[in-house]
DNA sequence: TGACAATACATGTTATGACATGTAATTTGA
DNA sequence: TCAAATTACATGTCATAACATGTATTGTCA
């Protein structure tokens, strides 16, 4: 019988291996997350990239971050933070400031509306984690969270 | 203690809820193989999207496929297989014919060429998958399959 | 201290993605 | 049977991603 996945992609030929299904799986997986998160962000008027940096900024307080450590933070990466910045600038989701002591820096922070967006975009976002997370026990996430460590861990 | 993935994102707060950490850690985990493929896959002048496509096309053996039925069959949905198909056509790596039965129907074949790059890419392949899925038990992938699953089931 | 390297960000360019719309071929149903 | 709907693909347009390169500022050390 194919697989879960081999089904949802059709796939001609069953995967040669456990571990390349599991590979292939959390690709999947993760495109239709961002697809979910998506659509339900759309209604905001953000990207998930852009709800990510406004996180990040809300857990840097008022102290703000500069853009290479926004950067480093995002869950996926970006090469072109200064104009991912420059747009969310253009929405007023958050403000720069370039530091005095080391000109070099422009100190990015959140600006009211972008934690409003926050804090309405909650409901709507819980309700997409409990969806695809509501069948799995404390112990499966756990051991989920567990082996995805795994596979980030490149061995060698 | 920090979690693994709260280390690597540098999260000034913990996750407020285990499945909250799960849905982040699959996103960030596909994010890190997409780059790995990306780059692995650089040598051999395609992309993981196009590379996919020649694994789709591989299977659908001599008959070919429809542009529509590789949209259905990719990992990651593009919502412009035409044009994905014209760069993969100018690359030589595939052909397409127009169906004289159902002149809507175009039908893509893969060629030597596009084989040649699937046979060659496959030993680096290979390495990437035992590096990302090397320290799993076959039982620790077969739940991580059977929990992706479950995430992309959504309820209700 | 002053040349060189490193850092942080900005910008130019090209490719690709997203979204709407257009077009040709086929199917459907009054 | 033929107008309308559907299907499959193509195209236009704009936004974003990817990649290389440029520029201003600061750090380093001979």
């Amino acid at each position: 019988m194919p697989s879960r996945l081999e089904s949802e992609l059709k796939q001609a030929r069953p995967f040669a291996r456990k571990s390349e299904e599991a590979l292939v799986s959390i690709m999947r997986t993760a495109a239709i997350l961002d697809h979910v998160f998506q659509d339900g962000l759309r209604a905001f008027g953000i990207t998930p990239t852009q709800y990510n940096v406004l996180r990040i900024l809300r857990g840097a307080g008022k102290d703000g971050l500069c853009g290479r450590e926004i950067g480093e933070r995002l869950v996926s990466k970006v090469p072109d933070v200064s104009r991912l910045l420059d747009r969310m600038e253009d929405l007023g989701l958050m403000t720069r400031e370039r530091d005095p002591d080391d000109r070099r820096h422009v100190t990015a922070r959140v600006t009211p509306k972008g934690l409003k967006i926050l804090i309405d975009a909650e409901p709507t976002l819980r309700t997409i984690e409990e969806r695809h997370t509501g069948t799995l026990s404390a112990g499966e996430l756990k051991d989920l969270v567990e082996a995805l460590d795994a596979v980030r861990t490149s061995q060698r």
